[in-house]
DNA sequence: CACCATCGTCGATACGCATCGATGATTCGC
DNA sequence: GCGAATCATCGATGCGTATCGACGATGGTG
């Protein structure tokens, strides 16, 4: 492995000089840029990590701690952590997985430790045990999900409360007068995330706003439950039923609990899913769904956290970001009346 | 944060002698230990990491190429990924995530800068573009797959050949004398991973050895597709039928195509699938499954990584290890004659 | 033409740890 | 009870980079 001082002699110039002309921190004459990088060129080297790090105090690495529950939608997860980890690339970082079977105690470890700049966590929830540890680190760290308190944190999620008044105004603007809204399972209520109530907020300010009703029911814990809830919307329902179901988990199980009972989504039932355009297509019939982008929401929480690991930031920062959710008709609802 | 300096001026003994009661790669008596120990306790010391790294050539790190590819189903990915990081903490070593969009280039970056002792790749192709810069690596590299030359690579994967001879036997012993199998969707055949082949070479044998047919019908990449091999499959089979589907992301869709033609799986269809015994108990009818076990897979595949850098093997080291499948009996598939 | 900035480069040092050789303190054998 | 072997610890050095102060060269000014 060739060395930076390998290259100054190959170039014949000072080790430093090498260092100032792959930081850029000073300046050099284009005579001598050109001998080196030639020189870098030649030997193929690559700076030590391990030395830079050392020196520099900065390791260009940020951890990604990830949940792994069983409940959650992996698929899901994954897509953040792939999205997560090209756009860290970008912005010329790597991503270290810290599993979440560490505990608390993993994040301070790789902080300690020097292994990681900075920290990204994912599915925060209301009381995350892993807080009062993040406050604690003089590090930058970035929540994807918003806990109970989020002061002197930074958080970055998708606007569910759009999501959730996006959903009721559309399926009332098609017509519909009473909507139901099957919860997510309830390991995921149980795991108090906040994001269920923004939604449901949401959701409940859009229905009194536009006079339509709304009602909550159970996402399972199985089928049962769930085929228990189209019946009890059923029943509460005049005209053409209508149903939100966020959690992508339990999409499968609604749908066949509708066909079962004679319900076609887009003829004589409206149904409103979470997921992405390519997933949603692929649906028998065409999904309208509401997106809650987590594409968009892992880019920005890269930026956000490049930003403040750029900024050398020592006191604490405290924000809050919103990612818009998009709305998309399908074949799933009904149309409104009127094209709009 | 503490260094080690800190931390033997405290407990007033030499920096070095710190490092061996870490390390214990040389004798410390009782009371030197106790009182170092003390040290690191009260100041919280931690090692770190850039420092280590330079002065051992060891970071510690092993880096894992996870491929991001829409039509593979992810949730099986990540239950690789958690497994693998789980394990990993077990040897005391870290993951780094390298995204495939990095190419080849990726592995050469990680491993250039010694961000990783090591890499363990996932999703290996017949003619993995990866494979030429693995091999001219001066690290240990393991795949997850079987590319159509493993000479001079470290291998591991679920032994599919075996899977598929015991999905034919079983399904034979159930009584079928003809088999179906759904192919894997096209996104997958085309990408050439040969487990496709070995779960069919197997199947194959399997079935001229207990004078059973099988065929082959596509997996995709249309819903109307699989329709067709499921009426192509029925066409072609007298008594009860049988479908083997390997391929988890075209279940679902099997399993409407089956209910719409009146197909029930245990009663007048026998249908095998791929899943962890958790998915396979939540399917409406419990679904027989072929296990290919993918957190023992993957708990191997770090064990081995971990004994190759403990060896600091130089040599170009070759082995291939298949992991045991294992076969379940729910209810998707019809009961053998007799009790066996 | 002497003087002073500016520019470009160099040498030296620090970062925190692992490791090697050396040294003082013990213990053992005879 | 003296040399040899063993044990526990120390000091010094190197790992490869970033960065700071210094210094020679260059160019502009009066």
């Amino acid at each position: 492995m060739p060395t930076s001082k390998d290259v100054a002699e190959a170039a014949g110039v000072a080790q430093s000089t090498v260092s100032y002309v792959l930081s850029g921190k000073r300046p050099i004459s284009e005579k001598t840029r050109k001998k080196v990088e030639a020189a870098i060129e030649q030997l193929t080297y690559q700076p030590n990590a391990g030395a830079r790090a050392l020196a520099s105090r900065k390791t260009r690495v940020i951890g990604l701690v990830i949940p792994f529950i069983p409940e959650l939608e992996m698929a899901s997860i994954m897509e953040f952590v792939s999205v997560i980890a090209s756009t860290a690339r970008q912005y010329d970082h790597d991503i270290l997985l810290v599993t979440e079977d560490e505990g608390a105690a993993g994040l301070r470890r790789v902080v300690s430790q020097q292994i990681c700049d900075g920290l990204i966590l994912m599915q925060v929830e209301d009381e995350d045990e892993r807080l009062p540890v993040a406050r604690t680190l003089n590090v930058p760290v970035l929540l994807i999900g918003i806990p109970r308190d989020p002061s002197g944190l930074v958080c970055i999620d998708a606007d569910f409360e759009m999501a959730g008044e996006h959903c009721v105004r559309d399926l009332a603007a098609a017509g519909h007068s009473v909507i139901s809204i099957i919860d997510w399972q309830p390991a995921v209520v149980n795991r108090h995330v906040n994001y269920v109530d923004r939604f449901m907020g949401g959701a409940d300010a859009a229905a009194s706003a536009l006079g339509v009703s709304v009602q909550h029911l159970p996402g399972g814990p199985d089928q049962a439950t769930i085929a228990d809830s189209v019946d009890k919307a059923l029943a509460a329902t005049e005209g053409v039923p209508a149903f939100i179901a966020p959690d992508r988990t339990i999409q499968d199980i609604l749908r066949r609990a509708l066909a079962s009972r004679g319900l076609t989504p887009g003829v004589n039932v409206s149904v409103i899913g979470s997921a992405t355009p390519t997933l949603a297509d692929l649906q028998p019939i065409p999904l309208s769904t509401i997106d809650l982008r987590p594409a968009e929401v892992s880019r920005r929480a890269v930026k956000i956290i490049c930003q403040l690991l750029e900024a050398d930031s020592q006191g604490p920062h405290e924000s809050l970001e919103l990612v818009p959710t998009v709305i998309t008709h399908r074949s799933s609802t009904l149309r409104p009346p009127h094209g709009a």
